[in-house]
This record gives C-alpha cells, sequence and structure tokens, in this order.
DNA sequence: TCAAAAGTGCAACGACCGTTGTACTTCAGG
DNA sequence: CCTGAAGTACAACGGTCGTTGCACTTTTGA
C-alpha cells in the first residue's frame, strides 16, 4: 500500500510501452524533438519533487513548472507521475554524475599525478568542487534525499537504475584516481582504493552535509573553508605516503 | 504552500493550549496517566511516520497501529497530525539519543581511558554499537531522513527542537569523551575536539550508510565489520598518538 | 453502586488529487 | 490555403484524506 508505481490509478494504466519510441533514436545521432521535450519536462520536474517529495508534487505544478498542460504531460510520459518521476531521476542523476566526475577526473586525473608538494591543495579544491555542486544542483541533492527516505515506496528498478546511473560511476571513477595517486606513490592506499576514496568523500562530505542540511543552509564560506581543510588534513594523515 | 503544520484544516484548528497540562506535571515525580499514554501513541506512530512518511501517514493508521479510535487521537493530540508528529520526533530522538550516548560514555568514558593497547578494540567496538543501534531503531532513523528530506516542511520550531534534543547532545558528549581521550594521551586531537568525533563518526557510519541504506539493507556481518575495522583503522592513522 | 471520565463507531463535510475524454485552438510544413 | 499533428481548456469521475460532531459504550475511582 502506497508504492510510487501505484497512487491513484481509476482504469488501471499499463505502464508499458514506455520506452518504444526513444530506444529508435537514441542509437542514431542527436535526439529526437520528442526526447529533448522529455528531457525539460523532466528537468523542470526536478525542482518540484526534489521541493515537495512525491507524495506532495501534484500533477498540476508539475506540468505548471514545465508549461504545459496536464494533459500533454500525459502526452509525453502515458504512464503518468511515476514515470515522469523515473525519468526525472535518470536525467538529474546523469546531469549530475557527469558535473562529479568531471571535477574529479580534472583534478585527480591518474593520467598527469600532482606533485607531492601540490596533493593536498589539490584534495582541498577537489573538496570544494564537490561541495559546490551541492548548491549548484540544490534540486537533484533535494530528490535524492527522497529517495533515501522513500526508498521503500520506490519501485527496485528505479533504485537500481539510480544507483548505476548516479553513485555508481562515480565511486568507480574516484576509486581509479585514486589508485592514480596511489601508483604515482603520492598516497598509500593500504589495500584498499575503493575504501580510501570512500573514506575521502565521507571526511570531505559528511561533516558539511551535517552542518548545511545538505546543502540547504548557506554555511558561511569561512567554516566551510575550515571543514574541508580539516578533512582533507585527517585524510593525508591516514593516507598520504610519507 | 504544503508545510506540515497546514494540511486539511476545515476550521482552522488552533494549535496552542498544546503544553498546558504538560508542564504541570512534568515537574513533579513520575509521569502523568495521560502523558504515559501520550508516550504510548507516539511510540507506536513512530513506525507509520518513519515508513510512510508525514505526507502518506494516514490519520487511521496512526490510530490503528496506537490501538485507538481516531476520535481518542484528537482527544490527545488537538492539534491533529502535525502535533502528534512533533510529539513523536522528539520521543524518539530522547531515546534513541539516550542510547547513543550510553554506548558512547560506556566505551569512552574520559574518567577510565583505555588503555593505549586497546584503544583500537575499544574503538571498533563502539563503532559496531552505534551502527547496531541503527537496525535497533530502525524506525527512528527512517523518521530522520524524513525529516532530512522534508526539512523545508517541517516547522523550524520542531526541526531546532529535534537538534536541540537528538544530534546535539550526541555530538557533545563525543567531543567531551575525545577531549578524554586526547587528556589521557591516547589521541592527537589536533586542536578541534568536536572536529575528531565527527570524523570518527564520518569514517565509522558513512561508508555503512552508504551500503546498507541507512540500516535498510542488512549488509552481511562480515563487510560490516571489514568496513568499520577499515573506518576505525584510518582513524587511527589520522588521529592516533604515536 | 454509581456518576464521571475516557474511549469508540459512524457518518458527514470539505478539500485535494490523479487521470481521462472531448471539443477547441495553434501552428508548422506541403 | 489546407491538413494533420501538437497543445490546451474544461469538466468530470472515483478516490483518499483530515477533521469534527454526536450518540453510545466502557472503564475508572470513590
Amino acid at each position: 500500500m502506497g508504492s510510487i508505481g501505484e497512487g491513484r490509478t481509476p482504469k488501471a494504466t499499463s505502464a508499458k510501452a514506455a520506452s518504444a519510441k526513444a530506444a529508435s533514436a537514441v542509437r542514431g545521432g542527436n535526439p529526437t524533438r520528442k526526447q529533448e521535450k522529455e528531457a525539460a519536462i523532466a528537468s523542470a520536474s526536478c525542482g518540484v519533487f526534489g521541493r515537495e517529495g512525491y507524495a506532495r508534487a501534484s500533477i498540476d505544478a508539475l506540468a505548471a513548472e514545465a508549461d504545459i498542460s496536464t494533459r500533454t504531460l500525459y502526452n509525453y510520459f502515458p504512464g503518468g507521475k511515476a514515470q515522469l518521476f523515473q525519468a526525472v531521476v535518470t536525467w538529474t542523476s546523469a546531469e549530475v554524475r557527469d558535473a562529479q566526475i568531471a571535477r574529479i577526473s580534472s583534478l585527480l586525473d591518474p593520467a598527469r599525478p600532482p606533485r607531492p608538494e601540490d596533493l593536498e591543495r589539490d584534495l582541498v579544491a577537489l573538496a570544494h568542487a564537490l561541495v559546490r555542486l551541492m548548491t549548484d544542483y540544490p534540486d537533484h541533492f533535494a530528490l535524492v534525499r527522497h529517495i533515501h527516505a522513500e526508498a521503500d515506496h520506490v519501485p527496485p528498478e528505479v533504485l537500481q537504475a539510480w544507483k548505476e546511473a548516479g553513485p555508481g560511476p562515480v565511486i568507480r571513477a574516484f576509486a581509479k584516481a585514486m589508485t592514480g595517486l596511489a601508483d604515482a606513490g603520492l598516497i598509500d592506499v593500504h589495500g584498499d582504493a575503493a575504501m580510501a576514496s570512500t573514506h575521502f568523500m565521507a571526511l570531505a562530505s559528511h561533516a558539511i552535509v551535517q552542518s548545511t542540511h545538505y546543502g540547504v543552509v548557506p554555511l558561511p564560506e569561512a567554516e566551510t573553508d575550515h571543514v574541508i581543510k580539516g578533512g582533507v588534513a585527517a585524510f593525508l594523515r591516514a593516507y598520504q605516503r610519507r
């Protein structure tokens, strides 16, 4: 009772035939006109879902935010709210994942490892960049919070798709970067690069997330810097090769 | 539009006169019969709010879980759903806070600091105990996740009350324990005991929270142990006095 | 035992919401 | 200009939900 796929459904909407047209053109070149509009709707809906959550987000509000009528919304997403939600999750997750991986690989490019004397400065910059993403994409992180909270109500398929499209690749990219730093002799990964990257994320973001309520409260810049510097310092004490 | 205090309210329920009777007997001795029942209702409602979230949790479900009629629920909480929610938050937060502080002060009692050779074992035991609380009080942590997600919709007063009654004292107790360890010469807090305790919590719980979805997924015991041992090892590399 | 207090079942009200059908408008492309 | 597709406005249906009033029953305490 109360899962995301089973809200009000007067005539048992068949949620099949969802990704039929999509697969036809996703292979060839640029996206269809239809796909562009779907992405635009998903982008606009992200804010509403993030602010209100799935249950509170009303179709009217979603359509209004996308500047379309509720009827056209159903034309694009015959599966209704549930299908739109899934589209929003995959769309915003892909966007933020790309941004995160870009920050990680530009600052921790395993091909051009930073010099030892620059390591701390680079890690601090990376942590700042990752934290800044939280304020750059507030709707996305609000949505992720709702996913965490309503994990029981999100269809497992959506949950799995999100993990694969979002945090998964980020963690892998981070682990690869850590391996690069280890191979360059800058850090000692103590046998587990994945754990090292998790620990970096934990030290860099946990305290920030805690005090800023996931980026909602605008922590003063000075304090953010203090927390990040402290986290990076602890990470280096634990992982820097001496 | 859509805050927790302003759901369906046919006749503009006056949410005043909430803590009138309460203050009369909260000073003197043991709790009133009424207060006991209120606590029982809050305890039962915690599961529903945690599983469903505020929006989805229906009055009928809440009353059923507490084995009372909806009408009696309104007799105890004239403020309706919103007031009940606040009661649940403060009640469960206090319960879990006490449990957490008990674990912290029993294992890191600053009066009887552990011997250096036991430090790692004790910290691992503490981390295990703290993680186990997540599975011991699943309803509470589910509720906290919803609070995080719906922070915008929770009245600031409730949010503040929760922080003061829940995480606040825990962090302070942890910082005090860290100071004790530092005074005993076991760790070097690097000038910021609060940050050290935050880093311990981050290293001990972040990875667990990540992989178990806040304790929902029952991570195999072996993996939990591995993650915790890795986190404590990293913490000691960063903070143990050598 | 008996009166007061506490609790219950039931019905109803008003409001909101997801979804769909239908008739009407807008607009691009031949 | 014409035609077909895309979009919209509007109304309606079935449903859920929070809340309250009322008559009735159960429990409690002296």
